[in-house]
Order: C-alpha cells, then structure tokens, then sequence
DNA sequence: TAAATTATCAGTAAATCCCCGATGTCCTAT
DNA sequence: ATAGGACATCGGGGATTTACTGATAATTTA
C-alpha cells in the first residue's frame, strides 16, 4: 500500500497555481486536495488536513511568515514548501526559522521542486546547495542562540559606519563625520562585509539602505 | 476556416511556463509553438514565425526591454504580450512604448490573460482599467496633485541602469549585464544624478535601493 | 530640416574598493 | 596570569569607481 500525500497550493498568482498544480496532479502518489490564493489557507489546513503545503512567499495580502506560524501552530506536524521569488539568502532561514522545511526559488526547474517536496515528505529540509553551504558557514562560528539579525553581530563603530552608509554618505563623508582615518572607514567596512557575507560595497550599500528602511531609521 | 494562432511562450520560471502552456494548448485555435526562457527567443521568433508572444519581464536578466525591441525589429508584425509580477503602472507604459501590444499582471486571473492575448489578436492594445484611467489622465495632461516621480524622466538604458543599482550590482557588473562599456554606465550614472538632483554615487545608490522597495520590485 | 535627446565611448585626477598586514586595548577563559 | 579573541585604529598597493569634460552617431521631436 503506498501511501498517497495530500497537497494544497497557496499562491495568489493564478497561473502559478495552474503550473503547480498540473505537476502534482501528474505525481501517482500526491493528491491535490486543495488550491488557494492565500485568503483562507488556515481553513484549508483545518478541512483537508494536508501532508504538506506549497507556500507562495510573495503573497500580497498577507505575510508569509504569519501563514507559516498559524499553519504550523494550527497543525504541528504540517510540512510546509515555501516556493518564492525571492532570494533565498535573504529569506530562507526566516522560513526555516518559522516553522517551513523547505525553501525553492521560482526559477527553479520543477524536477527541483518535486524533489524538494519529496525530500520533506521524508521527513527531512530542503534547501539549495547555496543555501546549506551558508547555513554550514553560519553553524561554524556557532553562537549561543537568538541572532537572527546579523546587523546584530557587527561591533559599535561598525554599526555607526553601516548606519551612515545607510543614509547614503560615502567613505569620506563617514571619516569626517566621525572624526577618523578613511583607511579605518574602509577596514570597518570590510569586516562589516564579511560579517553580513557581502561580496561587494554594492551589496552592502543596497543592504545597509534596505535594513534601515524595514528598522524605520530612514524613510 | 478558422484560423490557428502561433503562439510562444517566454518566462524563465519553469512553473509559470507550465501554467501559461496548460492554458494556451487548451485553447482550441491556439497552438502553442514555443516555449523558451528567453535566451533564444529572438531565434525562435525566426523558427516559429508566431503571432504573438507572451513575454515575462523579468528582473533577474534585465533583458526584457531589449527583448520586445529583438523581437519588434526581427518580426515587426510580432504581437507581445507582457506578462510580469510587477505593478502596471511602473513598466506597461515603456513596454507599450517599446513595441508591446499589452500588459497583465501575474496576479490576474487566466481569464483575464485570455482575455487579452484575445483583444491583442484583434490588433488591440490590451491595458487594464486602471491602466487605460492613467493613461487618459496622463493625455489630457490632467495632472493632479499627483507628485511628479522623477524616475520618469529616465531614458529606457538610465532606467535600466538605475534599476540594477537599486539591485545591489556595481558600475562593472552592470556593464557585463548589458553589454557595454564600462565608461557608458558611468556616463549612464551621471545622467541619472542630474535627472533626480543626486549629488553624489553613495545617494544614488540609496535613492535607487529606497526606489525599488517603495514600488515593491525588491523586498 | 533643425534641434534636442539618447546611446555609446574616452581621458584624467581623485576617491573608493579590496585584499593584505600592523599596533594597542580590553575582555574572557583556562 | 597568560593566551586568545574581539575591537578600534591605521597603512600599502593595485584595481575599480567617481566625477569631471569631452566626443560621435543614431534617433526623436519640434
């Protein structure tokens, strides 16, 4: 007797909806129980008590993250796919964090998607080798626990030079305003790029911006 | 005699491809020729011949633009439809402009995708509502309170140019992106700092990230 | 058709990036 | 108390980018 999973979709992309579910109708052993736009994914899980969800990230109406959180606390043992456009450095171990065992990006090829499905069917996570490879990193220099924040590893004067570069100052502006060497804003730049795994002052630039937005700091 | 329509299909996210192919092919008097991920559109246009195309902006190449102009120039009688997850009133007036016969927004219905790949058959233009409202405003020259967004001013290259900035890549990164020399991107960039009245490349880069997460094209 | 804009590139000096290393201080754990 | 580790501060030097001032050809617009 083979076992026969019970999926549901939840994406408010329509032709999205259409692609996944086309794939897993094809899989002999999943059943498509159920196709949402995210508006009542909580209540799908309630009615049709699904294996596993395939979960949009780009949901507009509302957050992802909180959809992970009431999925999982509405059914523990519920295996969530999150399947996002979004970078997966970026969010990924917010979902992973959150409750999801899985996390493919939108480009991905399908074999990959259904091979992240069966992965986490199995009980196991899914993540690119990208990301493993990062999380490998990260689990290296293990610190105690709670550092979701990374911005949160960076020393005092390498948070004042983040945050001005964040306000759109350059090297020599933040050495004048801080009363320092530009060879001192350059080496706290660097360790910053390196404790925040950016590979470029771009990077960095395009981070620091976006961090002190969703912090509220700049508007 | 009813006559068959060519279409292909370009998106470089595999499962969208899947949704649109699913829709097209059940479409009795469409036939659907094509499907590629965009690095040899131009080509399949050649082989298929095709009556219309339904293209994916994409962010990720950035190519999307140059694409409807390869494929206008190589089959002007080409029709295109742009398909893209980003909001209409940002993009569908340069596409429209570069050669595009309609826009719809990943987050509309398939009936709604048939809906214009139908009326762009016709030899329509296809927009929605609140597009077609826009445009109207805009011609009459009806200009409300609306705040003037400078990022209009931009030339078709600056914006593509603004747009990688906004996306974290640096001056030689942009260039191997586009093809060009690295000299023009620097031009590119002074153009776009004396369009939005920048004074430096640290507030490019800023105004350029805080641009994009404002009209939700990075998260 | 004339004028303006756009797209493309070059030269140069100054600034910045990026990878190295250095010194001294303070804190922590063995 | 001593060794190790972050932290703060600087420098060298080659590669890149910035910030200027050009130029030319193509395209659009008036």
């Amino acid at each position: 007797m083979n076992k026969v999973y019970k999926v549901i979709v939840i994406d408010d992309h329509a032709v999205v909806r259409e692609g996944l579910s086309g794939m897993i109708t094809q899989e002999k052993d999943m059943l498509l129980c159920g196709v949402d736009d995210g508006t009542s994914a909580v209540r799908m899980v309630n009615e049709f008590m699904p294996d596993i969800v395939i979960l949009d990230l780009s949901l507009k109406s509302m957050n992802g993250m909180d959809l992970i959180a009431s999925m999982k606390s509405c059914k523990p043992d519920i295996l969530i796919l999150v399947f996002s456009m979004h970078d997966e450095l970026i969010f990924a171990e917010r979902c992973i964090k959150t409750g999801a065992s899985g996390y493919v990006m939108k480009s991905e090829e399908p074999e990959v998607i259904l091979r992240a499905i069966r992965k986490i069917l199995e009980g196991k996570i899914y993540l690119s080798e990208k990301m493993m490879e990062f999380f490998l990193h990260k689990a290296m220099n293990f610190k105690p626990q709670e550092e979701q924040d990374s911005v949160e590893l960076l020393s005092e004067r390498e948070f004042q030079v983040f945050h001005l570069t964040g306000s759109g100052m350059g090297t020599r502006q933040i050495a004048d305003t801080l009363n320092l060497s530009v060879k001192t804003i350059e080496t706290f730049k660097d360790n910053i790029k390196h404790k925040l795994n950016l590979k470029s002052a771009s990077e960095l630039n395009q981070y620091a911006v976006k961090w002190m937005l969703s912090h509220n700091i700049i508007s």
